[in-house]
Parts: structure tokens; C-alpha cells; sequence
DNA sequence: ATGTTAATTGAACGTGTGGTCAAGTAATGG
DNA sequence: CCATTACTTGACCACACGTTCAATTAACAT
């Protein structure tokens, strides 16, 4: 019938998140998007919407991706809570490190940079923030932390900060050290 | 000799540090600043700077008010160490409940923001978050939270995106309780 | 082949941006 | 009362922004 598309819908979304992920929500412009994508404005639009759908589509993707994917860790009951608490906290060292990493965490900038303003991105964002919570409370719920969920909460997102703020992995090595230590 | 300026510089710096505290950088314009201030670009650009330089004075005025304060606050050895951690996170509580807080941590926000696209900010920021930490060092020394100094550190500021992200101040005292318990 | 349908392209649009500057204004010293 | 000096004003600049859309292209059904 028609002409089919030639891009991977799939693949131009972790694009998005990639590149609004790197820069964020205002420090984006359509020339990055196209860059980043292969596409240019008119497919983007048609495809995805305007420049705030972009963003949710990235914000999506970080969460099925990486939200998702630490809080499957956190509820695995294969591994001890100690060795998922360590894995977390550990993502945030290996953070410090990489340039990616660097870029902290998309919810997290997202949260900062845009929950006032739009508040599509302040629904999807707390909802993601809230199923983490959920999660290391399931994996701590029988240790001594088990009372202390919201202080390893924040104290996960603090770490982000303090990448993004370039603070080196010696740092948040010693705050994953302190992390593990409510447990016991 | 000449005309004198018709405005305050005090004055004008703190209506810097709000304008941008509230909308960021990137999502402050002139003619908000302009709005903010009082003063027209001419003027501002005589006087201060640039918009980068605005944004200097802005960070420093939040450095000068609000950090400061909370660093002599946690190394004011007539309040007890549990007091003084708590009034720190009160401030988180009392955040979430009014519009001004809402708007986070100007260094927080500075640091997610711009300390990876600005190294001027990234150099005051990460200075100030710095004088923040050796102050909670401080506070806590004698205490059985002497070495969790880190783990308070990113839970204060990982409390200002949870701020950020709308979350309420049930979320926050919980927060604030489980911070003081690291103490006893 | 050809007509139909949808995806793609990139030029064009209006608006808002950060930044500049020449003209106007108000204090002071002589 | 004027000359000097600094501050103030707002029009102006070039450019980048997000968005739109008419023209073009390509795959399929007939």
C-alpha cells in the first residue's frame, strides 16, 4: 500500500533518551534530536510529537531500561539484600567513572529540570521514583534497614547528584560503604 | 562627578538568585531577569556581567544566604547534634509545603543543570556542596554517625529532588526520622 | 505499468533569544 | 551654569528556537 518506515522505532526512542538524557530537557535543541536520530523535524513530528512527547518517550525509555531493570534486581530474592543494596550503590561508583555516567540520572535531572514546569514529566517521573522506593523497601524489609527505606532512597539520588556535580568515586565508594553498613 | 546607580546591588542580587533559583538557568530569560531585577540589559550587563555571570552572582548570593547558614548552624556546638541535624531536615519538610521551597536547592538544581556544560559552576558548586559536608563531618564527629558522613550529605540533597518531584512531607519527616536515628 | 497511500524531506515561518550600542539623563566639580 | 562623567534606556542585531507544510519519494495493490 504505502511506503513503510525506515527507521527502528525502537531505536530512535533510545536515541531520544540518549541525547535529552546527555543535555536535558531545555539544553536540546531539534539539531541534536536530528543528529542524534537520523530524523529530521517532519518524521519527527509525525512519528512522535512535538518536543515534550520526545521527551516523555525519553523518559519512558530511561525507565523501562534502567528504573525497570534495578528494580527486578532489588525484588530478586536469589540474591541476599546486602548484594543488591551493593549492586545499586555500585552502579553510582561505575557512574563516577564513565562519561555516560556522567550524565546522572535521567529521572533524576528530569525531576529537577522539569517537574515544575510540566507536569506530564512530574506524573511519570515521582510514579518511576516511587516503584524504585517500593522495591528497596521489598529488599530490605527484613533487615535491619527495614526502617529506614526513604533514607537509602534519597541517598541514591543524592549520589546522582554528586556525580553530576563531578564529585570523583572515591566519594561514593565510601557512601556505598555507608549504605551497606544500616544493614548490619 | 558622576550619576550615581539607582539601585541596590544587594537588592539585586538576591532578586538574581530567586529568578534563577526558581526557573533555572536555561529557563530564565531577560525578560524575566529584567522583570526580577528591575533593571534593564544595559544595566545589568554594565554592572554584572553576562547571563553566565548573572548566574555566578546568583549561586553566590544562595552560597552567601542559605549554605553558610546551614554550615554554622551544624558546627554551632551549643545545639546538640541531634538538633542541629533536625533543624537541617526540617528545612527539607518545610520546603515541600511551601511554593519557595519548591523550587529545590539552587546548588542542587545548579549542579543537575549546568556542571556539566559550565566548569565555573561546576567549580562553585561542588566548592560549596563541599563546605556543606565537612560541616555535617563536623556535627557528627562525636556521634555513632561519625562515619556516615556522606550517607546524610547525599540524603540532604537527594531530599531536595524528592522536593523537586512533588513528593509530600509525610515522605520528608519519615526522611528526617530516619536520619536522626543513624545517631543513636 | 500505474495509481494510491504514507513516509520523508528541507525550506520557510514567526517568535524569542542573548547581547550590543548610541542617545538620553542625572549627579557632581569647577 | 556649564562641562564632565557615569548610569540608564530601549531600540536594534543576528541568530537559534520549535513548529509547519507543500513537494517529493518509495513501496505495495491492482
Amino acid at each position: 500500500m504505502a511506503r513503510p518506515r525506515q527507521f527502528d522505532e525502537a531505536e530512535v526512542k533510545v536515541a531520544l533518551r540518549n541525547v535529552f538524557w546527555q543535555h536535558g530537557y531545555d539544553g536540546t535543541s531539534y539539531a541534536d534530536i536530528i543528529a542524534a536520530t537520523g530524523l529530521n523535524k517532519g518524521s519527527l513530528y509525525a512519528s512522535f510529537g512535538d518536543k515534550r512527547a520526545l521527551y516523555q518517550h525519553a523518559i519512558a525509555s530511561y525507565d523501562r531500561e534502567f528504573i525497570s531493570g534495578a528494580v527486578k534486581m532489588m525484588r530478586n530474592e536469589n540474591l541476599s539484600p546486602e548484594d543488591r543494596l551493593k549492586t545499586l550503590f555500585k552502579s553510582l561508583i561505575s557512574a563516577a567513572q564513565t562519561p555516560q555516567g556522567r550524565w546522572g540520572c535521567l529521572l533524576c535531572n528530569a525531576a529537577v529540570e522539569q517537574s515544575s514546569v510540566n507536569e506530564d514529566v512530574e506524573t511519570s517521573v515521582s510514579e518511576a521514583l516511587s516503584r524504585l522506593r517500593s522495591a528497596i523497601k521489598f529488599c530490605v524489609k527484613d533487615t535491619r534497614a527495614a526502617e529506614r527505606v526513604e533514607l537509602i532512597w534519597t541517598a541514591y539520588f543524592g549520589g546522582h547528584v554528586m556525580v553530576k556535580a563531578g564529585y570523583s568515586k572515591a566519594v561514593l565508594r565510601a557512601h556505598q560503604k555507608q549504605v551497606l553498613s544500616l544493614l548490619t
